[in-house]
DNA sequence: CGTTACCCCTGGAGGC
DNA sequence: TGCCTCCAGGGGTAAC
């Protein structure tokens, strides 16, 4: 389920009740997610204090007392993971893989198909990970404009839609985001990123923006209920225009909304609307 | 170097 | 009801 703006409203959810709270018990009922989980895990993480959460693309990132003998725990939520905070004791369900313990509350993580990441950073400089280290620009910076986004595709001849979730470039765009976006700025996904002009990159990126930022105040107006519901994402079906409208009249015109595959992944789009 | 195919995993939807 | 196929909001890796 999430990008970028799940995990931003997951984490702000997470705010007010986790950060300056010490672990008490870690359990991992997974041997592994992505990655292998270290047997030593558990025991490095009891007694150490979170000290803030952080977001680096779709990752959350714990502060675990890095800069006096601490690290970081690195979190991605994949495909079908989410966070929850239960009252401690809560029976855990099918697919609840993670539990952090704090005093007052168990921060729960279940992931049915297991593409989520736990991760160990040993350290204060997470953004040295491997991981992260590779990552490009937050699409919410001031770093990331049209101006931006034209220079580095000039040598790309993809088609925009996958390059808008190439993690490398920009992170935190995701399927539904990416038809969302190039719809509300009129591009067509499939055409080439090479050949969009810098007037129409100053249209998307802002597009972009909007996008994200609406939904995560959408979801942000219900943080509480996300985070402490064990109910789906129900909250995050903001109206799509054109995702997951496959043959539904265009909002804007009327005609078919178009499904295509592009890269692995399903596209939605307006064949008339989008050039 | 840039681009795409494949793979990890479970569950739900729809066809037969 | 069961069985099959396909699809799913991610992303690392390998191969072209």
């Amino acid at each position: 389920m999430p990008e970028l703006p799940e995990v931003e409203v997951s984490r702000q959810g997470l705010l007010p009740f986790v950060p300056g709270q010490r672990i008490v018990d870690a359990i991992f009922r997974a041997p592994r997610l992505r990655h292998e989980i270290p047997a030593a895990l558990a025991s490095r993480l009891i007694g150490l204090r979170v000290d803030s959460i952080s977001r680096r693309g779709k990752y959350l990132l714990f502060d675990c007392e890095s800069r006096c003998g601490g690290g970081w725990l690195i979190l991605h939520l994949g495909m079908s993971g989410s966070l929850r905070l239960v009252a401690p004791g809560t029976p855990h369900q099918k697919h609840d893989h993670v539990d952090l313990a704090f005093a007052q509350t168990t921060l729960r993580f279940r992931d049915p198909r297991r593409f989520g990441t736990l991760l160990w950073h040993e350290g204060a400089d997470v953004e040295r990970h491997p991981l992260l280290a590779v990552l490009g620009v937050e699409p919410l910076s001031d770093e990331f404009d049209g101006d931006w986004l034209f220079a580095q595709t000039r040598r790309r001849s993809a088609p925009i839609k996958p390059l808008l979730m190439d993690s490398h470039l920009v992170v935190g765009i995701g399927n539904i985001y990416a038809s969302e976006s190039l719809f509300q700025a009129g591009i067509s996904p499939l055409r080439a990123a090479n050949r969009i002009s810098r007037e129409r990159y100053r249209v998307l990126v802002p597009a972009i923006r909007a996008t994200l930022e609406t939904s995560i105040a959408a979801g942000g107006s219900s943080v509480r209920d996300y985070v402490h519901s064990d109910g789906g994402a129900g909250c995050f079906q903001i109206s799509c225009a054109v995702y997951d409208r496959h043959r539904e009249p265009c909002a804007k015109c009327g005609r078919p909304v178009r499904s295509v595959r592009q890269a692995g992944r399903s596209t939605f789009y307006c064949p008339h609307c989008q050039r």
